[in-house]
DNA sequence: AAAATGATCCTT
DNA sequence: AGGATCATTTTC
């Protein structure tokens, strides 16, 4: 069963705990590749300085994250890869969680293709490996998670004590943000990024 | 109109 | 430790 609306319509801390454990799938022409959470990031709108949409900025880009929860953001980064995130929270909330790595489930063969690489391990543990690695692009930004082809299902859910929060990675030029504890894991999972 | 800057990954 | 490589944002 697909995740609806009222899933990620919630506080982004709550959702992006939940996130973790669920599968997300991708059904393409070449194939359906799915891969279950096992690391996430919350960037918290307007007063978040490591956010896109620090200080309530609106452009095409950031557009999708200021709509109703549950689409796909999805941007270029340091020109070559891609970054996948989730917009959470309701419209005029600009609220996203960063989907940072996978523990591969189905379609390996598929995802070492396009990543190549047969290393499991090294298929989905970093945000760029993972887009590559499900065939996600720019071509999927603002897709519903609800109705299309990529979405995620309403499985396990991961016991508290078996989470893990730690500071955000990447985000140096945040100022106080660099300490908030928004990066979640599954403790212990072999499928993390470095 | 031009310059700076990454929510990364891979190689050295 | 540094390079690839470009869309987006910031600055002139």
């Amino acid at each position: 069963m697909k995740l609806q609306r009222e899933f990620y319509e919630r506080s982004t801390l709550e959702v992006a705990r939940e996130l973790l454990g669920k599968c997300l799938v991708h059904e393409t022409q070449e194939g359906t590749t799915v891969g279950k959470i096992v690391e996430v990031e919350a960037y918290i709108g307007p007063d978040d300085a490591a956010a896109h949409t620090y200080k309530g900025l609106r452009s095409s880009r950031t557009e999708v994250a200021f709509g109703p929860g549950g689409h796909a953001y999805v941007y270029l980064i340091y020109g070559m890869y891609h970054c996948f995130n989730i917009v959470t929270n309701v419209a005029e909330k600009p609220e996203v969680v960063l989907i940072r790595a996978l523990e591969p489930m189905d379609g390996l063969e598929l995802m070492a293709k396009r990543r190549k690489t047969n290393a499991v391990r090294n298929l989905c543990s970093g945000p760029g490996k993972l887009c590559a690695a499900m065939g996600i692009t720019k071509a999927n930004n603002t897709d519903d998670l609800c109705r299309g082809k990529l979405y995620l299902l309403d499985n396990s859910n991961i016991p508290e004590n078996k989470i893990v929060s730690t500071p955000r990675i990447n985000i140096d030029y945040a100022g106080e943000a660099i300490s908030y504890p928004w990066r979640y894991i599954i403790s212990g999972n072999k499928f993390v990024s470095k």
